[in-house]
DNA sequence: GTGAAAGCGCTAACAA
DNA sequence: TTGTTAGCGCTTTCAC
């Protein structure tokens, strides 16, 4: 424990005055030492550190972002996290932001626009760089706040009109593609879709790239095979009884989410449904949890990370070019299929019914 | 830069003068109105308030922190999120502290001292006002720097001598005993543990409150039914199959926490053992996925609000009573039995084995 | 009740 | 190269 002078108490933090006495400079030196500016001799940067560090110094981020404007902080808003695929999100949004020496300000909408109100006048207050909008919602309004004080602007999934507004697009085509493949390949010509709640935009369209990837495979959409659930294991369960009520049943289905595909294989089970022998189950997403369900999910992945990093490459972006004139950036983030053990080949005499 | 008067281009963050301007009062009488000081007359707060709303006027938090060394942000750290349980508690801590005005900053420590020692600076320098340190692990060192500069910490499930930290109890025993008991009354005898990291301070708790609890039931421990794991799923097939090499079979394992359980689940359905009827698998921690496995999981449940609120009040009761002498504080947060379908009565005969 | 003015701890002009 | 100084936007004495 550093006890300079012979005083008992806990040293209260040190200022810049006082790293500045200590090393016998001014302060614009030290400021300048810790900004790696070049223009400090070799002899008075060593001292300037050296007296930093004997006081355990530690420049006070609250009067850098008042005097240089710049906080350092992105923010992120989601919906909420009982769908896991949000925490995920937010920590790999942390970490890149850390790892480029930003911190990061979480908030979550709960697709409630009074929330999402406080939210965004959370981040002015901070003065946030940036914010990531990850909803999969349709909350643009509110955002206008954000656009006109200038803040830089990413969304996923939806393009605004707005031009600083930067979107991310999620490709579900190739995946749900690579999915209707994999189960052709298997023998699947019987198969369902479980869509999300159509208030979500993420939903939507997944469910037209699953149309798309119907008739790209030269299947016939049965209306009835397509049932709106809600993104949540209950929604799942709700929906394969939807699909289970019907004269004809699906050999494969895919789900518009991993929760939804959970709650499938929850409901298979009860109805003593073995997956994947009496049906095949996609999922979308690739939750960590994915790996564990039982069996293992065959599922679409959309990789967090990937969209993390997109998210904040699109900020710094547009925070670093501010003088540039902005323009209205588009990312791509793309998915995959992992095949695990919920899918197999039909059983064997479903091709007529 | 600032541009005050009519102009249309996006106005630039109006200021606190810009407002007292709009409402021909000082800045004095603005910032009173704002923090509900009563000397301020009804007529000008009604003045103040239409300004600030017709400016769309956020103060900036971080001149107020400068000036009023308070940054109403509270610190939090946890070990890192490939266990579910961790983000939940987050979500949960952000919750409570956004309610009460506060933001948080949150930081993974990954069990690396190096990686604590950032989170720590990163703290300081954003001048939190408490820091809950709920990574479980053994890190103390570190938070000296926090302790130094008399910021208040609050440590989930350890004591430390200094006395400015305040401490969460985790009572893991009353779950623990309640599942013993659980077991018990099936007909259980032969019980096994698949214990967590001894490295982990947590991971031994659970392990003696076990060791108590099978006492406590009148059994006897058995050395070999007790395996250390790692509190992943992996480490949990595994653990299920060091139990499986022995020649005596437990006919039921509590583990130390969900993950474990989860890949006891796993090794078994790929072993062919039907839970419950075979095996009976109790869990620890509740996360949100115990529901949603097959069988849906029995387990004991340490609430992550509950956790979060603790952490959250032995902040807050640190940073208000600033001034009175400040005493070592501990909080109780207790943990029980939640029972779905992972658990029933032993096969018939294995008493004997 | 209200306003003027002094900083909070730092960065960035500008001087030297 | 280094130091001096003027604020960043706000809260808070201290006068009035």
């Amino acid at each position: 424990m550093v006890r300079r002078g012979t005083r008992k108490t806990a040293d209260k933090a040190p200022d810049i005055r006082a790293v500045a006495a200590l090393a016998r400079v001014s302060i614009a030196t030290v400021s300048r030492t810790m900004n790696g500016s070049a223009l400090v001799s070799e002899r008075l940067t060593k001292r300037v550190w050296h007296a930093i560090e004997q006081l355990n110094y530690f420049p006070n981020t609250h009067a850098r972002s008042l005097v240089s404007g710049r906080s350092r902080i992105l923010g992120i808003i989601v919906e909420n996290i009982t769908n896991p695929f949000f925490p995920d999100l937010v920590q790999s949004f942390e970490e890149v932001a850390v790892a480029h020496g930003y911190e990061i300000l979480v908030s979550s909408s709960y697709s409630d626009p009074a929330i999402l109100t406080t939210c965004v006048r959370r981040m002015i207050e901070r003065k946030v760089e940036g914010v990531a909008v990850l909803t999969f919602g349709g909350e643009e309004p509110v955002l206008d706040q954000l656009a006109n004080r200038d803040i830089p602007i990413v969304l996923a999934e939806f393009r605004l009109k707005n031009p600083k507004i930067s979107t991310i697009v999620l490709d579900y085509g190739t995946g749900i593609h690579a999915a209707l493949n994999h189960l052709a390949e298997l023998g699947h010509r019987k198969i369902a879709f479980l869509a999300g709640p159509h208030k979500l935009h993420s939903a939507i369209t997944r469910e037209n790239d699953f149309r798309a990837a119907i008739e790209g495979a030269g299947l016939t959409i049965q209306k009835q095979w397509i049932v709106e659930c809600d993104h949540t294991a209950k929604g799942g369960v709700a929906g394969f009884e939807r699909l289970q009520a019907l004269k004809s049943h699906p050999t494969a289905i895919v789900c518009s989410n991993d929760m939804t595909a959970i709650g499938v294989l929850r409901a298979a089970y009860m109805q003593g449904l073995r997956v994947p022998q009496d049906l095949s189950v996609i999922g979308l997403d690739d939750i960590d949890f994915a790996e564990f369900t039982l069996p293992p999910l065959t599922t679409i992945r959309l990789s967090r990370a990937d969209l993390a990093r997109a998210a904040f490459e699109a900020l710094r972006q547009q925070a670093e070019d501010a003088n540039n004139p902005r323009m209205q950036r588009e990312f791509l983030v793309s998915t995959s299929l992992v095949v695990r053990g919920s899918t197999a080949a039909p059983p064997a005499g479903t091709e007529l019914s």
